[in-house]
DNA sequence: GAAATTTACGCAACCGATTGCATTATGAAT
DNA sequence: ATTCATAATGCAATCGGTTGCGTAAATTTC
């Protein structure tokens, strides 16, 4: 019934007639072990069918080899990307993760924090749920010495690396771009403005307008949870306005998708009605008509800074500031929903970013 | 330099003058313990910010409490679902759990598979890779008795759970509402067919040919990864045929997305000249111009079954079959991509299955 | 008021790998 | 032959909870 006991260091060092002391050594290819004797506590380490106990391992090594990643959603390419960028790096230096998202519930983040800290990782790399605004539940992480990283969602910490793009210019290029393309009134369709992401983006969108000289209007800017449903409803009351505007930018590509199916539901042609833009450069951007002209948000580099940043610090390496921002490049791909002034296409693709 | 060292049960009993013990089982809630030990114990924890020891914990119990879940990839809107369902029942239930992703790789798979029975995980919810055949690297899990279940890409297994939906019905319908709608040259793009899911879904694609006395030909089968341009070459293969397809079944619904595109591109009518049906009803479906005809492949429900089921394994319900399959419920969504006799959409609509 | 329960707690052996220090074997040097 | 350096291995404590079993104290029973 019971599945038979465990094959441990004791099983082989008793086979061999050897300490366990030798026998873990061999394990770990410790220079100080006999080639011979290596050779032979694999073998019978295969023979016996041993395996790794991993948590008496970390019980008296006190450190898991495993670095936390906490997200607020797995559905979004960016999200993805990130994740793939951050394991490419991790593995090659001999790490695992582990994934906690938080639902964009702030009660939820902090639940997993505190998990994540239970399950003794050694690292953490982490982007802020929707709602979360103060960083308390990764004091434990700080007192403890556990170096943690924020990208993408992040909030200023004196304590922490954060890895971000640059928000307000990309916001304020998208804007520029819109303003350039002819656009007089200009929408904003966006998160929650205590984010930083969402904040810097309408810092940017106000910058372009007030540079060339448009008037802000509380009017033509919405916030929203960036759901579906808030995308159709954010597009039917732009159109009920007594003047439409005449361009949007959206904090999102898959809500700029929805509000441009919206649009042509009710008759509005994009770009000519309506230009948009949108961000992220989601698979979506190039699949919908129009395409979408958006902001190339390079998840997999992002991901891949976050987590060699994180293992500079685990390694020790003194040189490395524990507090610093680390901004990405990004840009702007320019595509047909927001060309009014049917350019040819040649200069968009030229400035296409995608791989291949 | 040093962090101070942890704080333990040792520390709670030193201070309360009770035994490691008393310490323990007033932690866990034990019912032989007083009261009023119980509340000294926790706030004494409280207060000397005591965390427990994973590591000690499930060293000596020999248990994680952690579920493992294989999945090929996270950029899918169904793997996302399965998640959420999987994590609903897995966290109520009080377990925790760690997700590994193959990238389509058996390679990568089986080192996964090893990786999280090294970390001892509870049980595992596995998704196969696109080229895994064999299922050996699941083997340890099954000969120590830690539970398996398969969901979508499954292999037959006598040791396993499998969650699946009936794919081939599932192509049957796809098809033969193709063909009610007059398609009488409908084309197949696929994946891999030792796969099962895609295996299935052929083989219901040719039943629903065959039942209606249409010839199947070889030309309008094409398989391929799926990919972005695999989807573009697959369509200007068939548009390159002699004589084309006036209608394609295609097993997913971004793949679907790239081949309206493709055919848009091309200056061919979707659904008029060639109807398209896709599969997994993601929520680029509807956004794409026609949106899709579709499958829906209720993800959350198949994550929350394979979770309870691994859990009632684990719990040790002996009235649960180890080794059975489950099948569930799937249905076409009928949308404008597959609607060439402009049927009133009331009959599509009232067949969506979105919730809400 | 003695016996039988019940309640609350402690003892001490585990779980399996790691590692500082000591020890022995081997070879080189004098 | 003796000494010293080096290579290879062993000893035993340690990491921090868990739990079967035993026991003392409190309560009930007749």
């Amino acid at each position: 019934m019971n599945p038979k006991k465990d094959v441990t260091i004791y099983d082989i060092a008793k086979q061999l007639n050897i300490s366990t002391s030798t026998v873990s050594r061999a394990l770990q290819n410790h220079p100080a072990i006999n080639k011979l004797t290596k050779k032979k506590v694999i073998a019978t380490a295969k023979e016996i069918g041993y395996q790794y106990n991993t948590f008496a391992g970390n019980l008296r090594k006190k450190s898991t080899s495993i670095i936390g990643v906490m997200v607020h959603e797995l559905n979004s390419n960016f999200i993805t990307s990130v994740l793939a960028g951050i394991e490419k790096v991790t593995s090659e230096a001999g790490y695992d993760i582990i994934i906690a998202h938080s639902s964009e519930s702030y009660t939820k983040e902090s639940a997993n924090a505190l998990n994540l800290f239970h399950k003794r990782v050694d690292g953490l790399i982490a982007s802020l749920a929707y709602d979360t605004k103060n960083l308390d539940h990764y004091l434990p992480f700080h007192q403890k010495g556990i170096p943690v990283v924020f990208f993408d969602r992040v909030e200023p910490s004196d304590k922490s690396t954060v890895v971000v793009i640059d928000n307000t210019k990309c916001g304020y290029q998208a804007t520029k771009h819109l303003i350039e393309q002819g656009c007089k009134r200009i929408a904003h369709i966006t998160g929650n403005l205590s984010r930083n992401v969402y904040a810097h983006r309408f810092q940017g969108y106000k910058k372009a307008l007030t540079e060339h000289h448009l008037p802000f209007d509380k009017k033509l800017l919405i916030v929203n949870d960036l759901g579906e449903e808030a995308a159709r409803n954010a597009t039917l009351q732009l159109l009920r306005l007594p003047s439409l505007p005449d361009g949007i930018f959206i904090t999102n590509d898959f809500t700029a998708a929805v509000v441009i199916q919206t649009l042509k539901e009710n008759g509005i042609v994009v770009p000519d009605d309506i230009a948009i833009v949108g961000f992220n450069n989601d698979a979506i951007s190039k699949l919908i008509e129009p395409k979408i002209t958006t902001i190339n948000y390079p998840g997999i580099e992002m991901g891949e800074i976050a987590a060699r940043q994180l293992i500079a610090n685990l390694k020790g390496e003194e040189n490395v500031q524990l507090t610093n921002t680390i901004i990405i490049r990004s840009d702007l791909i320019i595509r047909e929903s927001s060309l009014k002034k049917h350019t040819p296409l040649s200069i968009a693709s030229n400035n296409n970013a995608n791989k291949k």
